[in-house]
DNA sequence: AGCACGCCGACT
DNA sequence: GTCGGCGTGCTC
């Protein structure tokens, strides 16, 4: 008996066995093709089979018979099924989801896997013919049959449908009536699908590397025919770019197909330009602009071979490509690799096991690697590369620590940064003020003398919960009330650590009533295209001052920015997010390295109550490899990634209880599974409590060993699905989480 | 997730 | 008398 075992685009963690469809040979199957099935009360669904096998556990009754094959040929390889189960395996999330978010959402609706071919529209004999009085009469009542008839005339071998449909609205009834009419009819295109345009092996647009960028190069293409992990650790402006594109030359050459993942704000129109310009129609980019049609043509040029170079953001990991001979990852420290929601997968993890899986080597370019890639290459199992010249010489911007304790402050701006932004002022040069929004609820600071309250229990500063004035551990549950004084100086100059962007735009505009303020924030650019007028205001000079979140850290170089702010580190420091002193330490790399033209660098002024903080010391010297060790270091003692391993499990209600009564069976099921291998912390509420009505509640697991972890929470998560109290929350898991909100 | 079944409230 | 509220259970 053929029995295929098939995933279903649903959240459901099981494959639904069916029998195959009429008329089909057994040699017809294979995993990785779509059917048509029947499922449920009378609905018809697309599933794809996973596996074929000749025996089933459903009884005889139950099982149905598939409708129809929708693929001849299997969507992608087993070696790609692979990853797609692997990940659903390693995120314990349903593999139908998986399989299913992992292909453009046309394939998912059962459309076929071709692309289409184009339909050309040219004049009938008759229309070529046809002179009606008044020209031509049976269209002068018509106006658009008529613009659209004349149109075509004007192109003796006829116009795509695309061009036509570009050129008019709705075009689609129009162009039915004509062809009802007998005035126009359509011929179909005969493409020629699986040609491939040569590669052009053009070494003109390639610079002369300088020593260490050949060195890399050297490297990387020494152990380019097996698994290895590259970290090529480079600082801004040490020319990565240009590795890149000297590798993919290369390993074009050899006749394999390179893939290449940025993250979601370098994709921009410019970025694919300059691709595009060097590879040329060997080359498509992933990304959210593109319409179905569109991203189904590039999937099925990659899947198919016939491009060689794929450049996409996150999702793009997931293309399939027959002759993957490299991955890159630039930025891999950039949290838009993790996916936030559904599948909560890293593309840069997943580049990492895809590059195991496929024998290749995979690059990970940073000018700030995370903690997670520094300890992979401490361990040896990462390679790492160095680039630690400016290729323009350019001489990076002083970094000064100011120490505001007890300075006079303007809400989040102290004294001398103000008289720092005067003085730009009056040189007509522009000031860049960072304000790290991330973490909801703020912290507790004493001013005099820098004391924050910690949880007695865990290594986690506690967050202000001003309704009930109690401080909270997110940890673990411990709770206490706020005093009026300062527990270690009996000071009583509490304040609560954190200014929002905007707050900060009021007082600015207070003080220098003068300045053109420019916000660029998630509020301020929310608005499609608007973000890109605030870049040109920017570069026109029509802005003296900028508050920005890291949003405006990422791929951006403003040459008259000549003093950066950054207003708050301590929020960065001491953060209920463990990891945020890292992405305080990468945002402020980063805009050290861009602000500033080459001959007058720049001052990058941080404003905190900590001035001796070994780690922003660490950050002045622009010493990255320095703050890793420490914080590793840190890390470590404290038994925090990368050190250890995380899962949450968030779970949301309108009602508290309903979620907390959910993750308390969670816990002590896990409790009674785990005998004691595991450390769980929580219930508790999210950072951020309450979110669209809903209050957040998350366990947190963390497990020295991945393997153990695993072992325990694959049965405890599937026995999790089948609990009556599951149904009642939104319930979710996230593997390797990079933040808590 | 869908979808249907099923048992209690305000209405043509 | 019925339309419809969303609780619960199942899907090969």
């Amino acid at each position: 008996m053929l029995i295929l075992r098939v995933a279903l685009n649903s959240p459901l963690r099981s494959l639904f066995d069916y029998l195959p469809p009429d008329n089909y040979a057994p040699g017809n199957f294979a995993p990785g093709q779509r059917l048509q099935v029947p499922f449920g009360k009378s609905s018809v669904r697309t599933g794809i089979i996973i596996s074929i096998a000749d025996t089933t556990r459903v009884p005889k009754n139950k099982l149905k018979k598939a409708l129809a094959l929708l693929d001849e040929t299997p969507l992608f390889p087993t070696r790609h099924l692979k990853l797609i189960e692997w990940a659903s395996h390693y995120y314990h999330h349903p593999i139908g989801d998986v399989v299913f978010s992992s292909i453009p959402s046309s394939l998912r609706k059962g459309k076929a896997a071709e692309i289409k071919q184009e339909v050309i529209w040219r004049l009938t004999t008759h229309g070529k013919t046809y002179q009606g009085k008044p020209y031509p009469q049976e269209l002068s009542r018509a106006k658009k049959q008529l613009a659209i008839f004349q149109f075509i005339k004007q192109h003796q071998d006829g116009v795509s449908q695309t061009r036509i449909q570009n050129e008019f609205e709705n075009a689609r009834t129009p162009l039915k009536e004509l062809s009802l009419k007998n005035l126009i009819e359509k011929i179909v295109a005969a493409e020629k699908p699986g040609e491939t345009t040569p590669y052009q092996n053009d070494n003109a647009w390639i610079l002369k590397p300088n020593k260490e960028q050949q060195n890399a190069i050297d490297k990387i293409i020494a152990s380019s025919t097996a698994y290895q992990a590259f970290l090529l650790n480079g600082i801004t402006g040490s020319g990565k770019t240009e590795v890149y594109l000297q590798l993919i030359r290369h390993i074009l050459a050899s006749g394999k197909q390179v893939l290449v993942l940025i993250p979601e704000i370098g994709l921009t129109p410019q970025f694919i330009d300059r691709i595009k310009h060097r590879f040329g129609d060997n080359f498509v980019a992933l990304h959210s602009g593109l319409s179905e049609a569109e991203r189904l043509i590039a999937w099925l040029k990659a899947r198919d071979g016939t491009v060689s170079v794929v450049l996409g953001t996150r999702s793009a990991i997931w293309t399939p490509m027959p002759k993957l001979g490299m991955i890159i990852i630039d930025e891999e420290h950039d949290l838009s690799y993790k996916q936030q929601d559904g599948l909560r997968y890293s593309a840069r993890d997943l580049a990492l096991i895809r590059g195991q899986k496929e024998n290749i080597p995979v690059v990970l370019g940073s000018a700030t690697p995370s903690m997670e890639s520094m300890k992979n290459a401490r361990d040896g199992r990462y390679d790492e590369l160095l680039l630690s010249k400016r290729v323009s010489n350019a001489r990076l911007p002083d970094i000064q620590i100011h120490d505001v304790r007890n300075e006079k402050m303007h809400g989040a701006i102290s004294r001398y940064l103000l008289k720092n932004i005067e003085q730009r002022l009056h040189k007509k040069q522009q000031t860049l003020l960072f304000l790290n929004r991330r973490g909801y609820a703020p912290v507790i600071m004493c001013h005099d003398c820098g004391f924050i309250s910690q949880c007695p229990r865990c290594n986690v500063y506690m967050t202000f919960h001003k309704r009930k004035n109690r401080l909270h551990c997110h940890h673990c549950e411990h709770s206490e009330r706020l005093l009026s004084a300062c527990p270690d100086c009996s000071g009583n100059q509490l304040i609560d650590v954190g200014h929002g962007t905007e707050r900060l735009e009021e007082t600015l505009a207070e003080l220098l009533p003068a300045a053109k303020i420019l916000r660029i924030d998630r509020d301020s650019t929310r608005r499609k295209g608007s973000m890109q007028k605030m870049l040109e205001d920017i570069h026109a000079g029509d802005a003296d001052i900028l508050i920005g979140t890291q949003m405006l850290a990422k791929g951006h170089h403003f040459p008259n920015v000549t003093l950066v702010g950054i207003v708050d580190a301590d929020r960065g420091l001491f953060s209920v997010d463990y990891r945020a002193s890292e992405r305080m330490a990468q945002i402020l790399m980063q805009v050290s390295g861009r602000a500033g033209r080459g001959e007058s660098p720049g001052t990058v002024i941080v404003q905190t109550h900590y001035p001796e903080h070994p780690l922003l010391n660490k950050l002045a010297l622009h010493d990255y490899d320095q703050f890793t060790e420490l914080l590793l270091e840190e890390r470590q003692q404290t038994q925090l990634p990368p050190f250890s391993f995380q899962v949450l499990i968030r779970a949301e209600s309108n009602q508290q209880t309903v979620a907390m009564t959910f993750l308390n069976i969670a816990r002590t099921r896990l409790q009674s599974l785990s005998q004691g291998k595991l450390e769980i912390y929580g219930p508790v509420s999210a950072p951020m409590e309450k979110r669209a009505g809903r209050y957040r509640l998350q366990l947190i697991i963390q497990a020295g060993n991945r393997q153990t972890m695993k072992k325990i929470l694959t049965p405890w998560i599937e026995d999790l699905d089948k609990l009556p109290e599951a149904r009642k929350v939104r319930w979710s898991v996230d593997v390797d989480p990079q933040d808590m909100i």
